[in-house]
DNA sequence: TACCCTACCGCAATCGATTGCGTGAAGAAT
DNA sequence: ATTCTTCACGCAATCGATTGCGGTAGGGTA
């Protein structure tokens, strides 16, 4: 059906492996100038397109790179895959994007399959702070790079935002209205995101001056809406001791806690301020419009991206680094004075 | 590095054809029962993973299906497409996931790509109406499904959902609310979704008796919130005429609409009611919440991932069939009596 | 004229798995 | 005891492109 490098070769009255030279741009030079017309000719005319699974078997490379998310319809994530695939298609590198829902296992079969297809590197957004598939990773030097997620070893380069100020800084905007009472209702404790900003919020209430005491922890069991709102919930049930404001792991859970308050027969930013985390889209659109830590996520990707493509061409080694991108304040309508 | 068929094949000391079938769950038959718990302990003790790389270019099937979208950050797109790597992954297969930006020629280069890779078929939800790649899809009888948004000629089999019927069905849900004038944000001319709900909306004034000039069309140039914005403008530009319902051409258009109508001092649904399409994430949570035709997303993905696996395994013929799930309208805030 | 050098191209191995064919041995049937 | 069948396995070609090596022809130099 399609034509293969034997059939340009045969049109071109060459040897394949002539023909294959006269094709590829960096062996070219090895060829006559007459010839390299003739058989970009003949490729022209058959329509030759290389076979990528050929050549890939050949040069051990596939220009494919694996891109390990949790969720694609959290859309925190589409933003960062962009900024990928943008930096990859400039060296002809194309993105697989695979969804892990959280599960380790899957993590690890998709990994394997990717694997098995000759991968060039990996990008992942999935890790847990223990992740036996990232030390797999790491110990076996495959190229990898990790983003959002971390480990607590650091195994691999990784970019993320830079959320223990950016958690200062949220927690100082509520502070600077007068709240004196912030609740955190922290994300998964096996997440780093949920970690780190659990302690960065400890830390800075701390800085303040904040009692322990009047600014509870209370933990969501995944990010999203559902467990923000369980969470949320059990935080408000206790009347007497209610925050002025909370401060939510992440924008998924802002919005269970907008739920939880709502159910409670209080009302944000009346009663209980707000403030989310990454700033996902429509976050301006919701009611009340929702403050949160702006993750400039597009540059993640793209930042994580030109690393990976370092570690793959070997221009420049990269231990574990970690690279954090400043993460911005946006204030909108879910928080107010005390 | 990584263990081969070889290693395998002399560990357990055979042939590496006979490890080959031995290791093949449906070629096991041709292999004693001995060998073949020899060779699976080789494979085992190896961690030995099978090239798919070399595999297809033997077999010249990948197991991978391209998956065409506009764009991932489109959160249309992530629901149909977890559907369809849901119904995929079955059966081994996986999808490759690639955003053309609403640009035919990327997505032409895309295809060649994933093509030169041996994809084993495409699931396509980046149409236009008239689309050359369809078209050459078709002829070639590549394995391909459209999903979402269809060609002007039947070419290839297709899921979506029952455009014509769920607009009338808004259309209807805003005249029982005793609207006379409803104006029409079109989306763009050359994409069916466009192009079948304008049409779908003029069958649908007219049946109910409205005039059609109390009904306007404007046309937004793409499915954003930037051009709906600017359509919305100009149609409230002419303060003589306004309507007093506005049907969105999708959910995106929709929130451009509202913010028109906050723009021109007039609140939804006070002065202007809005009705969306599709039903996105966080249309339950905007101001006011969107009233809006739900679209089966996952199943609509689902659908189309199963029809795809058909014409791949060649089980089931399929011509240039036209699939229709059923939308739903969803009455929510920012719909209400005129 | 003899020799060398260079440019160009063909040759064939190679990547790793699959698969139809051929062969040998064991067992069954006559 | 001989022939036939069946089963198990080895053999080698194959998929399509890449690449180092070797050979040849042409032109240049001594």
């Amino acid at each position: 059906m399609a034509s293969t490098l034997k059939d340009v070769a045969q049109a071109a009255g060459v040897h394949t492996g002539t023909a294959s030279k006269a094709l590829n741009a960096d062996t070219r030079h090895l060829v006559a100038e007459a010839t390299v017309k003739r058989v970009l000719a003949a490729a022209k005319k058959l329509h030759y397109q290389p076979n990528d699974i050929a050549r890939s078997l050949r040069t051990r490379r596939s220009q494919m790179v694996g891109v390990l998310v949790p969720d694609l319809t959290n859309s925190l994530f589409p933003p960062i895959v962009r900024g990928i695939e943008h930096v990859l298609s400039d060296s002809g590198l194309q993105a697989i994007v695979l969804n892990t829902d959280n599960n380790i296992e899957k993590a690890s079969e998709l990994f394997s399959t990717l694997w098995a297809r000759q991968c060039d590197g990996f990008i992942i957004a999935s890790a847990f702070r223990e992740d036996k598939l990232i030390e797999e990773i790491a110990e076996r030097e495959i190229p990898a790079v990790l983003v959002n997620r971390l480990t607590d070893k650091r195994l691999l380069p990784s970019v993320s935002g830079d959320e223990w100020s950016g958690v200062h800084i949220a927690v100082n905007h509520l502070a600077s209205l007068g709240h004196k009472s912030i609740a955190h209702i922290a994300g998964p404790k096996n997440i780093s995101t949920g970690n780190i900003r659990r302690l960065a919020f400890l830390d800075a209430i701390l800085k303040i001056g904040l009692k322990k005491e009047n600014c509870p922890i209370v933990f969501a069991s995944e990010y999203s809406d559902s467990a923000g709102r369980f969470a949320a919930k059990k935080l408000l049930s206790n009347s007497k001791a209610r925050p002025t404001a909370i401060f939510a792991g992440n924008d998924q859970i802002a919005m269970g806690v907008l739920d939880a308050i709502d159910a409670a027969g209080l009302s944000c930013p009346e009663d209980i301020s707000v403030v989310g985390f990454n700033n996902i889209p429509l976050m301006e659109r919701v009611n009340p419009s929702l403050t949160t830590m702006h993750l400039p996520k597009r540059r993640v990707g793209e930042a994580a991206a030109v690393i990976l493509k370092e570690i793959i061409s070997g221009e420049v080694m990269h231990g574990p680094e970690v690279h954090m991108m400043p993460c911005e304040i946006i204030i909108r309508d879910s928080t107010a004075k005390v």
